[in-house]
DNA sequence: GGTGCACGTTGACCCAGATCAAACGGCCTG
DNA sequence: CAGGCCGTTTGATCTGGGTCAACGTGCACC
């Protein structure tokens, strides 16, 4: 590429700005008054742009912001000496990535773009410095850190004690819910990571997921082709859910 | 009991003091000045006991305060409306516990104390105000949170990828390391949950851990007498951790 | 507009761990 | 000190999902 990597623009646009941001409700401005996230708009740094398939940062790079999804979907996934890794969460628009590496300095897991994305990066001891002074930031925050902690948990649940149709079952209402929240169709939606990472996700092999989604479009719950998925039966996914194994 | 449930008792011997405290280093008062730890002092509400098998607080509670373990040994569970449960945690003495509680203002979880216990409360809200005036406090307790997130992204991992052996072991180690950072033996310590709980927290059924356990002690690995626990071979368990599936 | 390759599906077989069952041991209580 | 009970151990059998393998399929890139 002759062009240098950083390509001169119009430097306000790519300025957050909270203030005008459409997933105000969604992210960290959630509850400010019109001048709090004015000055949340001076803190938020520049916004980047990832392409599918690049690192947002990887595990062992020092931690110095969290990051606001603006556009775009995200993994994050840890990778073991042996070579065993795990995918540890899917994140959308309006999702705050980075918190795992608050506690070391260190972020802990890898975060990889899913699609081409938008973040806006967030300078963490700045954070912290603004959220000493507003009152409502700094609560909304602590309930952010502590949704992922409970979220945690939901995974833990369906990975302990679920079976293979039940965690995919889960994770279909999951995604559901969330494309709902902002605004996009429950009933239909495009998954943007693979067979394989779902499976990571959900504890299980990639040909056990594949099953999965055929038995759920045989029984007429879904249907399915390639990564477009429409969901024919909501209640009949939530059923699965409800019951007691055997 | 004849007797009224509020024993009459010196209440300043009631009420907790951090800067007495030997958990000093391992709780909230971390990395503050004697001045900052005087402040929390004033913070830190009435300690409390528990009787082993008494809940801390149960999910649907409102929340309303943080609780540092000051003397014994909590777990923490989710209950599904079917009836299937599982454990998410064990907490010992210097660890905080009802940071599930934040996001939503009502617990998500059960804690209940598996000996006899005391804790310190720490209401939020105030915890949240004098977080505002101490620097060191707030990232400490941002610390705190991130660390939970980071630990349950480690149980994931071992949930979603490890066999039930590596499973124990990961667990076996890791109560270990914790109770060496509280002073207490290395190699030897009892457990206070019961295989079941184990089994529970690991995604295993009481007699995979059970198994598990009389595997290690004819390998030479531990020597187990109900929830008497000696390590004999630390590396041998670590070596478990590293390898390959297969 | 082919063609290569990554992703996905499906089938056959296998195994780790679940399930079912029985017996044991330490402890608490009467 | 007997009896009962909870937690644990151990054995026998079963099975959900893993593993291995072959084959489709749609999109990206020449």
């Amino acid at each position: 590429m002759p062009a240098p990597n950083v390509i001169p623009l119009n430097l306000t646009s790519l300025k957050a700005a909270c203030s005008q941001c459409n997933l105000r409700e969604l992210c960290l401005p959630y509850g400010l008054t019109e001048d709090e996230v004015a000055q949340l708009d001076n803190l938020v740094g520049a916004r980047r742009k990832l392409k599918r398939g690049q690192h947002l940062y990887r595990a062992g790079d020092p931690f110095e912001a969290l990051y606001a999804i603006k556009i775009g979907f995200f993994k994050t996934d840890i990778l073991l000496e042996d070579g065993r890794d795990q995918v540890t969460g899917f994140q959308m628009a309006g999702e705050i990535l980075g918190m795992d590496g608050i506690g070391t300095e260190v972020h802990t897991c890898n975060s990889i773009a899913l699609e081409d994305s938008e973040i806006c990066v967030i300078p963490f001891p700045q954070l912290e410095h603004l959220s000493r002074e507003i009152r409502a930031l700094q609560h909304h925050f602590h309930k952010v850190m502590s949704r992922e902690i409970v979220r945690d948990h939901g995974v833990m649940m369906l990975l302990g004690t679920m079976r293979a149709e039940e965690r995919l079952a889960a994770f279909l209402l999951n995604l559901s819910q969330r494309f709902t929240a902002r605004g996009y169709s429950p009933q239909e939606f495009h998954l943007r990571m693979t067979r394989e990472e779902i499976g990571s996700y959900l504890g299980l092999k990639l040909e056990t997921v594949s099953r999965a989604f055929s038995r759920f479009q045989e029984e007429g719950l879904i249907s399915v082709h390639q990564k477009h998925i429409r969901i024919l039966d909501n209640a009949g996914l939530k059923k699965l859910l409800s019951h007691q194994p055997g």
